[in-house]
DNA sequence: ATGGTGGGGATCCCA
């Protein structure tokens, strides 16, 4: 069963680029992030014709998350918890059900700029409560994925040109920290599991020719638990996306599980 | 040091 993470930038203005994707590598799962639009307004049915069932968690003009799938989606859940009082739609979980059960998690976590400041604040404190939730996904014993942007480059080699990201909050010594805690809690990153020489990357700005220099960050990662590990098989980067028409700044990121 | 590009939707925010 091959899950992919896409952070799609504006569903609307992706469509077309989304639907070709899919039509091509037909994934049976996908978790979409920033789809910058409210529930009411996503085409769900472009993916309900292609047989995907669609739960999604959105927003006016910003953030917003998204499963297709082609199995049922069980046990819905929006928001990350930890703070009532955060309104920001960033996290989505879903129980898909094959040979055995696989708990999805799809986040959008927060980019953090400009650091310091509040935003950087906010994304530390968002990355806390990822901790928290990981900790419990982890004490179920039970095969879960969680998978989306988590706006960190968490070393040297999933940048480009690494210098230059020394003073941004996808890169600070803090971020990278806080994402380590969390794959240390027992997690295999299953992108890395299968490829980790450096030079693979799934994002490229859209400015200063970044995909065209092949100037990119790998920040969309697939963390799983050590039950979701056992049914690695395969994993993957889609980086020809980028160089479709009008493609996202982001490109798919995969991984084939034995469900 | 600056500005480079893109999406959303409102005359600016976010990445």
């Amino acid at each position: 069963m091959k899950i992919a993470t896409f952070n799609i930038n504006g569903i609307k203005a992706r469509a077309a680029a989304l639907c070709d994707w899919l039509d091509a590598a037909k994934p049976e799962v996908v978790l979409l992030q920033e789809i910058k639009s409210v529930d009411a307004n996503f085409p769900r049915e472009l993916f309900e014709d292609r047989g995907y069932n669609v739960e999604t968690h959105g927003q006016k003009s910003f953030n917003g998350v998204a499963i297709l799938s082609k199995l049922p989606l069980e046990d819905v859940s929006r928001g990350l918890p930890g703070d009532d009082g955060d309104d920001q739609a960033r996290w989505i979980e879903a129980t898909v059900v094959g040979k055995t059960a696989l708990r999805l998690c799809g986040l959008y976590l927060p980019n953090g700029n400009p650091a310091p400041g509040p935003k950087y604040d906010y994304k530390l404190a968002w990355m806390e409560r990822l901790h928290d939730r990981a900790r419990a996904l982890l004490a179920a014993e039970e095969a879960a994925l969680i998978a989306g942007d988590y706006n960190v480059i968490p070393q040297p080699e999933d940048a480009a040109r690494p210098e230059a990201w020394e003073k941004d909050a996808l890169y600070l010594p803090q971020s990278r920290a806080a994402f380590r805690r969390i794959l240390n809690l027992g997690l295999t990153d299953a992108f890395r599991a299968r490829h980790p020489e450096p030079g693979h990357y799934s994002f490229w700005d859209y400015q200063a020719g970044a995909w065209q220099r092949n100037d990119g960050i790998l920040i969309d990662h697939i963390l799983l638990t050590p039950q979701a590990a056992d049914l690695l098989k395969d994993s993957g980067i889609d980086a020809h996306v980028r160089g479709g028409e009008k493609p996202s700044d982001h490109v798919p990121v995969w991984a084939e599980l034995d469900l």
